[in-house]
DNA sequence: TGCCAGGCCAAAT
DNA sequence: ATTTGGCATGGC
């Protein structure tokens, strides 16, 4: 079988927060500072409509092979529903610090939010792309080189703060974020734990899409509520950290997929903060 | 209106 | 080592 992808669960899942479907289910976006546009044809296939075809499905990485991803999950009531709801949702490539500042401003915020904050340091501080009503995201650089209050005016609010000095530690080379790809899990969550605004949770959501770190499992209020309604044995509420050191294994080596399916499913049939 | 959101950090057990 | 309170902002 050919590889195919659900766009719409691919892009509109909580992985990523600037893609725009326009119509006929075809989607836009950037891809570092270059603008893409993909479709699905009738037997689901990917289209490639702008930009460059091998960069693309390098992107949306159409290489993981899903059907092996799926042997992997565990077979119960509850996985097997996302897995319907989700199928063909990929864990794409981000680039490292798009990424990484996203979700610094992710905390405590809807996935609606999200957007609007990565669209508003866009139209801030992003460099214009040539021939498109785009601007990429700010780098590093330009965020450092803010204020907290112009960050703040982009409806960051406490969260400024940790941009900002994340945005230096990066700007200055103290953290080498292409670097620490060589790193092993471990050590690449330590050395991200070590900036401003970076958790757990965070680092763990960087790794899995920006540094396709598969068996990342980050533990959200979503997460946190499925695990425990559904797989966790025990007596006392279990903190994050216990769900995921507890059950990270029983979802296996690419247990970010399966998070990211529960994740996706719950959060499109439980009622509020519908994807869009 | 009140509650919650893809949490993190520093202070206080 | 583990728990608690504060934090900005917007949607429902």
């Amino acid at each position: 079988m050919t590889s195919t992808i659900n766009l719409q669960a691919t892009l509109a899942c909580g992985q990523v927060f600037h893609w725009r479907e326009r119509g006929g289910g075809s989607w836009e976006g950037l891809i570092g500072e270059s603008l893409a546009v993909v479709g699905q044809g009738p037997s689901g296939e990917l289209q490639v409509l702008a930009g460059r075809e091998d960069s693309v499905r390098n992107y949306l990485a159409m290489d993981h092979d899903l059907e092996a991803v799926y042997r992997g999950f565990p077979s119960d009531p509850t996985m097997g529903a996302a897995l319907e709801f989700c199928r063909g949702l990929r864990i794409i490539r981000q680039p490292e610090w798009e990424c990484l500042a996203t979700f610094i401003t992710s905390s405590m915020k809807q996935v609606a939010h999200i957007r609007q904050m990565s669209f508003a340091l866009r139209q801030q501080f992003g460099r214009k792309v040539a021939g498109t009503d785009w601007l990429a995201y700010p780098t590093a650089a330009a965020l450092a080189s803010a204020t907290e209050d112009d960050l703040r005016g982009c409806g960051l609010g406490y969260r400024a703060k940790y941009l900002r000095g994340t945005a230096q530690r990066v700007a200055e080379g103290s953290a080498d974020l292409a670097a620490w790809r060589k790193l092993p899990d471990s050590e690449l969550r330590t050395a991200l734990s070590t900036l401003p605004g970076v958790g757990r949770k965070v680092a763990n959501c960087v790794m899995l899409f920006g540094y396709e770190r598969l068996a990342a499992f980050p533990v959200d209020t979503w997460i946190a509520r499925i695990l425990q309604r559904t797989y966790w044995r025990g007596g006392k509420k279990p903190t994050p950290l216990q769900l995921e050191q507890n059950l990270a294994e029983r979802f296996g080596p690419q247990a970010g997929y399966a998070q990211q399916y529960l994740f996706h499913h719950a959060r499109s049939t439980e009622g509020r903060g519908s994807p869009t």
